[in-house]
DNA sequence: TTCAATTAGTGTCAAATAAACACTAACTAG
DNA sequence: CTAGTTAGTGTTTATTTGACACTAATTGAA
């Protein structure tokens, strides 16, 4: 018989949203200015958004409510990824100061599930917020150390992001409505961190039926106009499948 | 500013421990008899095995503390792939009552990380245990009602379980150390629900790399005997790629 | 108004992979 | 020794991938 011992601890969400801006794959993080009583400066202090579930809240509402709260927006692409339950995810010595400012019970583990968001960068508008606390786009490649087991968190959602996009078509989320061949080719681009063959990854992209041509191009561009194309969201909801392993006849391949 | 709600749930794990015997892809499920002092008689309960988190284990240890105690196994295949938290989901009345005879605060909501485990069910000496719980196998196709939101979370692990399979490597972790080819294509057809090609299931998991062909043979079969295999782990945690997209020089495609 | 600069857009061929398909080999039980 | 059963094996065709280089359309500067 197991003896379970009758724990209570909090339950949070974070989120690692993802943006794309500027040919750069960015995070949106959350910056706190923390006053320093024995150097009497600020320090600056990072963090995954997050907050504690609520009572009344399942998972995927308590995420979506940081987001919202946070950019304003509904309805964007949001996954769970992982659990990170590590008793001491919380012990380090700078965010402990923190949880006491904000927890009434500091010590306490807190359990926390977390999700990826991938957000058209441009949809939001980041709320200047308090001096304490303000909101900032980072490119992955900068990210500072952030609090708590966040940069384990983010590791694990970048691992992740780089594998479902070869799984499934989200890339586009991280896109305008309307984008270009070239601009979906150079997020894949950013995303998996190599080149790609222009012409094959055109043929693949509008051969999956993913893709919806527009006869819309740009202008004003110093050079030939791009088509605009458009993200077939039913083609791939009534799939759920792999456009990367697909045929050309939308089959997919595993055995014969 | 947001103000959170202080909320301690508890939070459990719950594994979802998929075993393959006699052609048949099996769940290993909790079967509990509680006396129902109505009628007289047994009701019958049946549920994944899972425990409250304690205050000193991470969730992994509490998944594989869960399935030791279950199974008296160690080292098993066990990957947590999604956490479930409805406020609602020890809400049903059946289960509060047993709730109220084994938790301290039957009425506190449960969020509960779940695992899924793939064990080779030959290793698995099931404890007789008490005659109110025992473990049973049952046939994925024969899942009775399970407690809680114990459907959804074994539905959501078989989904994932498929997707999986097709793409890392796992299936072997269902099979005896050594086993032949047919039982292998016999594990993928089930898990799939597809019939295989024999000749090109043998090629391609060949020339994948991740079996290791044995000079030993069945014995004691009425027909020709079949050559053993075992499984490269080496290989597949070197390169923790699909074997099922692979190319015969190792590579994975995606893009040119 | 022409030219330079820039990015868009297009097709083919060779190599790799996938899919379809049927017979012989080895063993046991009767 | 025969019937029954499962293991094991190759080839051919269709599809997909990967490599590769030039023309088109636009703007801005000369």
């Amino acid at each position: 018989m197991s003896q379970s011992a009758s724990v209570n601890p909090h339950v949070s969400t974070d989120c690692v949203i993802f943006g794309f801006s500027q040919e750069t794959l960015r995070l949106l993080l959350i910056r706190r200015s923390i006053p320093n009583k024995i150097t009497e400066t600020d320090d600056i202090h990072y963090a995954l958004p997050g907050d504690l579930v609520r009572d009344d809240e399942n998972l995927d509402e308590a995420a979506k409510r940081v987001l919202a709260e946070l950019t304003g927006l509904k309805g964007i692409y949001l996954e769970q990824f992982q659990a990170f339950g590590d008793p001491l995810r919380v012990a380090k010595q700078k965010d402990r100061s923190w949880l006491k400012s904000v927890r009434q019970d500091p010590d306490a583990r807190v359990i926390t599930v977390a999700y990826m968001a991938l957000i058209d960068s441009g949809k939001v508008n980041l709320h200047p917020g308090s001096f304490s606390k303000e909101a900032v786009w980072i490119p992955i490649h900068e990210i500072p150390e952030l609090a708590f087991d966040h940069n384990e968190i983010f590791e694990s959602a970048l691992r992740q992001l780089r594998e479902i996009v070869q799984i499934r078509p989200i890339g586009f989320e991280l896109l305008p409505e309307k984008f270009t061949m070239s601009q979906l080719q150079s997020l894949y681009e950013t995303i998996l961190e190599r080149d790609l063959d222009k012409r094959n990854f055109r043929r693949k992209m509008l051969n999956s039926g993913v893709l919806i041509p527009l006869t819309e191009k740009q202008i004003g561009v110093s050079n030939k106009p791009a088509r605009y194309y458009m993200f077939n969201r039913e083609m791939v909801e009534s799939r759920g499948q792999s456009i990367m392993n697909l045929r050309m006849d939308g089959s997919f391949s595993l055995f014969s």
